[in-house]
RNA sequence: CGCGGGAUGGAGCAGUCCGGUAGCUCGUCAGGCUCAUAACCUGAAGGUCGUGAGGUUCAAAUCCCACUCCCGCAC
């Protein structure tokens, strides 16, 4: 099929590899390249670069809203767009510009987290089961009708890094799918459900620091929806310390949460023990090195 | 030219401000103790202190200059 492409971080690259593959994109849209970095470069978005590689046109308009974008969308006189991860709100009259409007690849079930950062607020929120939806876009947030839904699990070690990589696999082989589909008519769209609505806010770098005060189950699965950005971390003598990896315990003594302890700090319920940490400026190190170069004297209490 | 931290035996760090014998916690190796051990005791090896046959100095890990690499923040 003709196909329009938008999307700009790692995840739709992905989706647009598949896409590639299979069918014929002819023209990209993405964020303009923003300062980003140490040094403020200015860097295009992964999408970019794949594209500028394969000679696809590419566009990054830094609003649709103008009528002159709309008539160059328009132009391009595809079948169908396909939108994963644009970080943009497309205007209603794009919904309806190509025959078969606009699809979008989505990072969970629907209607559950609808919005910005819903694989990471899965796992943060201790979900067992996410997956992506493939679904026809319509005015409202992530509300239109499902065409396709692919699940996987997440386990106590899932991350949003390595969720985030198997989730773009994922949308890519739901997208080919779907696509295959729609030429073959067989694609149904299924209304989203009415009950298990929830929203997926962007995340606040505030949510980064961790709170003792919750289970350590809690916080683990915090940390990882989290990981590897912006990261957990607590404070050790004005100094950040980020949590690379770590696993909630099952604690014996208790003991007021955020206490040190054999390198294990107690939370409101079982205890955290510190696998990976990494000091401000340093790289990640095991636990065992980083404390012979920093060490943290029993009994403190991390705020 | 967005802000900042760092580079010191195999690992992690201190020492740098205020130049003058290279130190700590480990690891490694050897020996000892022990029924035994990742425990304990003793001893040993191992370092161009990121690079520049740079600058200053009687003397540079330390002060000055340039460069390379790594990282945190911000975005």
């Amino acid at each position: 099929m003709k196909a329009v492409f938008m999307g700009t971080p790692d995840f739709a690259l992905e989706v647009l590899k598949a896409l590639y593959s299979a069918h014929d994109v002819v023209c990209v849209y993405t964020r303009a390249p923003k300062p980003a970095g140490r040094g403020h470069k200015l860097t295009p978005s992964p999408v970019q670069t794949y594209a500028e590689e394969r000679g696809i046109p590419v566009r990054t308009p830094s609003t649709l809203k103008t009528p002159e974008e709309l008539e160059a969308f328009k132009a391009l006189n595809a079948d169908v767009a396909i939108v994963a991860a644009y970080g943009m709100i497309l205007p209603a009259a794009y919904l309806t510009a190509f025959p078969h409007g606009c699809l979008n690849i989505h990072g969970s079930i629907l209607p559950r987290w609808r919005g910005a950062a819903p694989i990471q607020r899965a796992i943060m929120a201790g979900d067992e089961e996410t997956g992506v939806t493939l679904m026809q876009m319509d005015a409202g947030m992530d509300t239109g009708d499902m065409l396709l839904v692919k699940k996987i699990a997440i386990t106590p070690k899932t991350t949003a890094e390595t969720l985030y990589e198997d989730m773009a696999k994922l949308g890519g082989e739901a997208l080919l799918e779907g696509l295959r589909k729609l030429e073959e008519g067989t694609l149904l769209p299924r209304k989203q459900p009415e009950e298990g609505v929830t929203y997926a806010p962007k995340i606040d770098k505030g949510e980064a620091k961790i709170d003792w005060n919750l289970s350590a189950r809690e916080i683990d699965c915090r940390r990882r929806g989290l990981s590897p950005y912006p990261g957990a971390w607590f404070m050790l003598d004005g100094e950040r310390v980020a949590v690379i990896d770590a696993e909630p315990v099952e604690l014996n003594k208790p003991a007021p949460a955020g206490t040190f302890i054999n390198g294990t700090v107690a939370c409101k319920t079982g205890g955290l023990k510190l696998l990976t940490l990494q000091r401000q400026g340093k790289k990640p190190l095991p636990v065992a090195d980083f404390l012979r170069g920093r060490p943290i004297p029993e009994g403190t209490v991390l705020s």
